[in-house]
DNA sequence: TCTTATTAGGACAAAGTAATCCTAAAAGAG
DNA sequence: CTCTTTTAGGATTACTTTGTCCTAATAAGA
């Protein structure tokens, strides 16, 4: 449902969300050894979010990674767009072109559901909101 | 959630139940066009399913691939689960490897119920339920 | 100013999945 | 019995995704 890549992303700017700030700037290798993930890759997806302004960084000594508040009131959805590109989110579990409640595939009903609840989550969810539940114990990033 | 080779299975086995019988046999060439994909890729997943004995062959002219009535009977999770190996399905969505009620990740509680639906739907309906469905025009194959 | 630590970015490598090709084996038809 | 049509299966290729590496740019601190 999302591409590997994408759940790092998620994961990474989760971790961001509840650990970093605009003085607390943390380094890719350190969050890529807290989600265990390789470093280099990470760096580059923290990069794609960097340059659309999901997240925020600076070079040099005291430098890293770090969500501006404004930026922790994007959706989570924006996240998984970025990386993922576009819907693949939207598309047919049995790969149809034309799925929809008129022409349904033969799990149709029984999928459209899972899809619409979890793209709403994404969507009408804020990455701080995610971020408070993680904070509070109530979910959890990783093990 | 499903790999494409498991897609196109799933809809290879479906117009199978749909349209052949022991006396009419249907060659990989027609499934191929009828579900619009290159045929020797499908030929080599309906070797699969042979392998599987959940699809039946028989070589030569007059030759082709259907469906056994005992066949047909098997839930269409089996499809699946002989193309992508094990339980892609049962995955955390945000890929964590523990993801549990205990220790959910951000999106559980809002995915997993619907994640259960759907593996359920797939493991408790019969290849031949899913395909009287597409007979009576409940629900659609192609397009 | 120089050194060092870090992100940025492009080129490259590896792995996995999707798709092709070729030859063999089987089975029906003439 | 031979020819043709079809599946079987292995080897190979292509593509996409994942992951690495190297160099440049930038910023802080000595």
């Amino acid at each position: 449902m999302l591409s590997s890549s994408s759940k790092y992303a998620v994961n990474a700017v989760l971790y961001l969300a509840v650990h970093s700030s605009q003085i607390n700037k943390i380094r890719a290798k350190e969050i890529a050894e807290a989600i265990k993930l390789p470093s280099p890759f990470l760096a580059k997806l923290l990069q794609t979010l960097s340059r659309e302004n999901i997240v925020s960084s600076s070079k040099g000594p005291t430098g890293g990674f770090y969500l501006t508040p404004e930026a922790q009131q994007r959706p989570l959805l924006e996240v998984v767009k970025i990386i993922d590109g576009t819907d693949r989110l939207d598309e047919c579990v049995l790969g149809l072109k034309k799925c929809s409640s008129e022409k349904p595939c033969p799990v149709h009903f029984s999928v459209q559901p899972l899809k619409k609840t979890f793209r709403k989550e994404l969507e009408e969810n804020s990455i701080a909101s995610f971020a408070e539940k993680v904070k509070s114990g109530e979910t959890y990033l990783f093990v």
